[in-house]
DNA sequence: GCAAGGTC
């Protein structure tokens, strides 16, 4: 029989996810007689809850405590920690570890000591993937101490009496599918995001100037899994809007006042693009103005209270109605969580349980002063209020929705941000209704205004908070739990920004990263990587693939892909440098800054030694200091290939001194030597100074020219906008006689009108918007009237400003100079007097023609009223209105 | 100095 004390009381260690399942757990067991303790362990958070309990039938001493989510990290063996230990390339099969961070040393031990004396091990761990990973963690270290463990998995969906006793008597095996699912996740991630990481730092960092007023050696260039599509969403947005072009259109608008109200007629047709056919059909209108009411349809419209909260929608209605961040609601809402106002946060349940006691919840909320009286009135058996909430059909059978647990009139020493997490009687939504005048069919009247109104097409707006978490949850970027990491990562990396209305755009290096690998045709922005490992871990989990087989296949295509993009690399060379000055310190071909730890220098004393190949193909151990620090070891010229080991020299100080692997060639070595030795760099190796003395040191067949094409990093792109660089290659069709803000190639689709060339610093030509004062960029239209002509548009979101340059310079009679050449809407505004924006009310006082859609003077069109070309009839000062 | 996932 397993599991020992035969007849005895047995003793069962049950470990949860979390401290607080550990509590519910203890709780609900041992309240009929269990006698519950509770005791410290060895980690403050986790306490130790024991009492009696009989499983089937067998008398129990219940151990119950926890730990706090992941009990263990993954990471590269030491070797290969440092960033330039390595090429990154070998991080895709450097050997990995997964070990006990120091954090979590104290739970640990509380699990061996624990452990050692108990027969069964409970694993109470949530019921996800990640769950049974962390549970077999916990088996290991448990198992480690006490190998004769019996053990097993509780399966509950929800805290609650009936769940939690049926659990400990329904025991299950633990599911390692969904274990190894996890691991290789772990172990995906760490190897791409480690891999690209160090690869796209260390060749852009200090290739370009960066400038983004921080230590410079904080700044990292992160890729990772979650955070690049993420971005990717920003940046897609973003393009979206550079590409748009507004267009103009016209629409007839017409209000009837009458004793009950305003009412407002909107045009079946919408708006026309034409402007002749709308003004022709408004002066029909005004010719003909007597209205007919032709039918009368009622409709009843719905609005539906919102479904019980997951914290997805948590983060988003705090987003729109707070104002406040996904990162910082979490905060408010775990604070709320610990002091028990509100259920546990990190839910995907969007509906209540039939369990649920919503009138107990309710109960709840009765004293209080705002919505206590609108609680009562719900309990009242006669008020007909009741309805019991919508369900939302997501439920992630851990948790329920996201609802107040109990009373609280206000915190001292709370800031207003945890007040607001109640959803009471929903404040912050309105029926958004409105009441018009009765009409009934066949009724005539006279409309009281009939105005012809132009309008502009606008791009889609940027994302908002809730936009970019309504993309991830799509397209499966991250979990609930992380979602707004990842959104706070592109803050923190400085690959995004958010605006005073919440709203994220990229920066330069955000949307030159994203450009770079999209112009290798890579869609490692994109959301697809995710969506590929997430059917794998789904394939692992279900048993149909293994662990070893996910991990092989797609570490080895992401290594292809790897390898690959760093033979693109002057693709990301180029779309930095449309945004940043090169720098000419040293970096800009990580291949030269990697290279393999030799020792400590000891002429400067901050940087490690080096082995690298000069581009000649000559082997050097050389100071990561350089050209700061000059110091290197030359190796023979005869030297075939050259591999730091990890063996350690015993008598070179100070070390360590790691001994290298050098293979020589063996027709150019004397026949008395090994053509394979494992020497040292720090001067005791006698048989190395022999071969540099007889053999020489630096290019071997010198001035052959060999390696003169070796260079992958011969990026001459000057980033300079004016002057040389009209001169050199295009970097788009490397032609040249364009710059590549000109490229010919590069004016079609949405690409056409990214963001190129408009570094603030770079003196791109702008004009400040006169309406809002944002500088306006130079762009270039590609509609079939006006393709290849130049404007400028202001980029605000509320902003109409839009010019082309030819008007521009026609209308101020100079060329528009760079940065501060001041405009005037009203004069170059397209659509002149007309229309509601209140753009350019100069042009009922002008003498000019009209300017039509296209910026074109327009000849022959005047008021059809009285005549004069400088306005039109709807705003005719002699038509009686 | 690197990822994403748990959670305190």
């Amino acid at each position: 029989m397993s599991g020992g004390g035969r007849g005895g009381v047995m003793k069962v260690l049950h470990v949860a996810e979390k401290p607080s399942v550990a509590k519910s757990v203890a709780t609900i067991l041992s309240r009929n007689n269990g006698g519950l303790r509770t005791r410290e362990g060895r980690s403050r958070y986790n306490k130790i809850f024991e009492f009696s309990y009989s499983i089937n039938g067998r008398p129990c001493h219940m151990l119950v405590t926890s730990v706090t989510g992941h009990l263990m990290e993954l990471e590269f063996q030491d070797r290969y920690r440092k960033w330039h230990s390595c090429d990154p390339a070998d991080l895709f099969h450097a050997p990995v570890h997964k070990f006990v961070p120091e954090d979590k040393l104290d739970i640990k031990r509380t699990l061996e000591e624990e452990a050692r004396w108990c027969q069964w091990l409970v694993l109470w761990l949530d019921c996800d993937r990640e769950g049974e990973n962390i549970a077999f963690e916990v088996i290991e270290v448990c198992t480690a101490v006490n190998p004769h463990l019996t053990i097993k998995r509780a399966h509950f969906s929800a805290l609650i009496d009936r769940e939690i006793h049926e659990a400990v008597q329904r025991l299950v095996e633990p599911n390692k599918c969904f274990a190894d699912a996890v691991d290789a996740r772990q172990e995906i991630d760490l190897r791409i995001g480690a891999s690209f990481t160090r690869f796209q730092t260390m060749l852009l960092k200090d290739a370009f100037v960066i400038d983004f007023t921080t230590d410079d050696r904080n700044l990292v260039l992160s890729y990772g899994p979650c955070q690049f599509p993420t971005l990717g969403f920003v940046v897609e947005r973003y393009w979206e809007i550079q590409a748009h072009e507004p267009e103009e259109f016209w629409t007839i608008n017409c209000s009837h006042k009458s004793d009950e109200g305003i009412a407002t007629f909107n045009w079946m047709r919408g708006h026309l693009f034409d402007y002749t056919c709308a003004v022709i059909i408004y002066e029909m209108c005004v010719q003909e103005p007597i209205a007919t009411v032709t039918k009368v349809r009622q409709q009843e419209k719905l609005k539906y209270p919102p479904y019980p909260l997951n914290t997805i929608e948590l983060e988003k209605r705090a987003s729109r109605f707070f104002r406040m961040s996904s990162e910082h609601t979490m905060k408010v809402a775990e604070d709320l969580y610990q002091a028990g106002f509100i259920s546990y946060p990190r839910t995907e349940t969007d509906g209540f349980s039939q369990r649920t006691d919503l009138h107990a919840i309710v109960q709840e909320q009765q004293r209080h002063p705002v919505w206590g009286p609108y609680a009562q009135q719900l309990l009242e058996p006669g008020s007909g209020l009741w309805r019991n909430p919508g369900n939302g059909g997501h439920d992630d059978k851990a948790h329920p929705p996201i609802h107040p647990t109990k009373f609280s009139s206000g915190e001292s020493g709370w800031s207003q941000d945890h007040h607001r997490n109640y959803l009471d009687v929903y404040r912050f939504e309105s029926w958004g209704s409105s009441t018009i005048p009765t009409y009934v069919s066949g009724q005539q009247f006279v409309p009281t205004s009939l105005t012809l109104d132009s309008g502009v097409t606008r791009p889609p707006p940027l994302l908002s908070e809730a936009d970019l978490l309504s993309c991830m949850d799509k397209e499966g970027i991250g979990t609930d739990a992380t979602m707004h990491d990842h959104i706070k990562k592109l803050l923190d990396r400085f690959y995004a920004t958010k605006d005073s209305n919440m709203r994220f755009s990229p920066t330069n290096l955000g949307e030159a990263l994203v450009m770079g690998y999209d112009d290798m045709g890579y869609k490692l922005w994109k959301p697809y990587l995710r969506a590929v490992m997430e059917r794998d871990m789904k394939a692992v989990s279900e048993g149909t693939k293994s662990k070893a087989e996910v991990l092989t296949t797609s570490l080895q295509q992401m290594k292809a892909c790897f390898v690959d993009a760093r033979l693109n690399k002057v693709k990301l060379f180029e779309a930095m440098a449309v945004f940043f000055e090169r720098s000419n310190r040293s970096g800009g071909d990580e291949q030269h800054a990697a290279g393999e730890v030799v020792r400590p220098c000891v002429l400067c004393q901050e940087s490690d030694m080096v082995l690298r190949r000069n581009r000649d193909g000559n082997f050097m151990v050389g100071c990561m200091g350089y050209p700061q620090c000059r110091n290197a070891v030359w190796l023979p010229g005869s030297l075939s290939e050259a591999v730091v080991t990890a063996n350690i020299c015993n008598t070179c100080t100070p070390g360590p001194v790691y001994m290298i692997q050098f293979k020589f060639r063996p027709l150019e070595i004397p026949p008395n030597y090994n053509a394979n030795h494992l020497g040292c760099i720090g001067g005791c190796d006698e048989i190395l100074r022999q071969l540099i003395e007889i053999c020489g040191t630096g290019s071997r067949i010198p001035a052959r020219g060999r390696g003169s094409s070796a260079s992958a990093s011969n990026v001459q792109q000057s980033n300079s906008r004016h002057g040389e660089a009209r001169h050199s290659a295009c970097i788009y069709c490397h032609q040249t006689g364009h710059s590549s803000s000109d490229c010919p190639s590069q004016v079609s689709g949405s690409r056409s009108a990214r963001h190129r060339g408009m570094n603030p610093q770079s003196g791109e030509p702008s004009v400040p918007c006169s309406t809002c004062g944002t500088p306006c960029i130079l762009r270039t239209a590609n509609t079939a009237n006006n393709r290849g002509r130049k404007f400028y548009s202001c980029q605000s979101q509320e902003c109409n400003f839009f010019v082309w340059e030819d008007n521009l310079n026609n209308v101020t009679g100079r060329n528009v100079q760079r940065g501060r050449t001041s405009v005037s809407a009203s004069n170059t505004s397209r659509s002149g007097g007309r229309g509601r924006g209140g753009r350019g009310g100069s042009r009922a006082t002008a003498t000019a023609t009209f300017v039509s859609a296209t910026g074109d003077p327009v000849t022959g069109r005047r008021c059809f009223v009285c005549g004069d070309p400088s306005h039109f009839a709807n705003v005719c000062p002699n038509r009686g209105s």
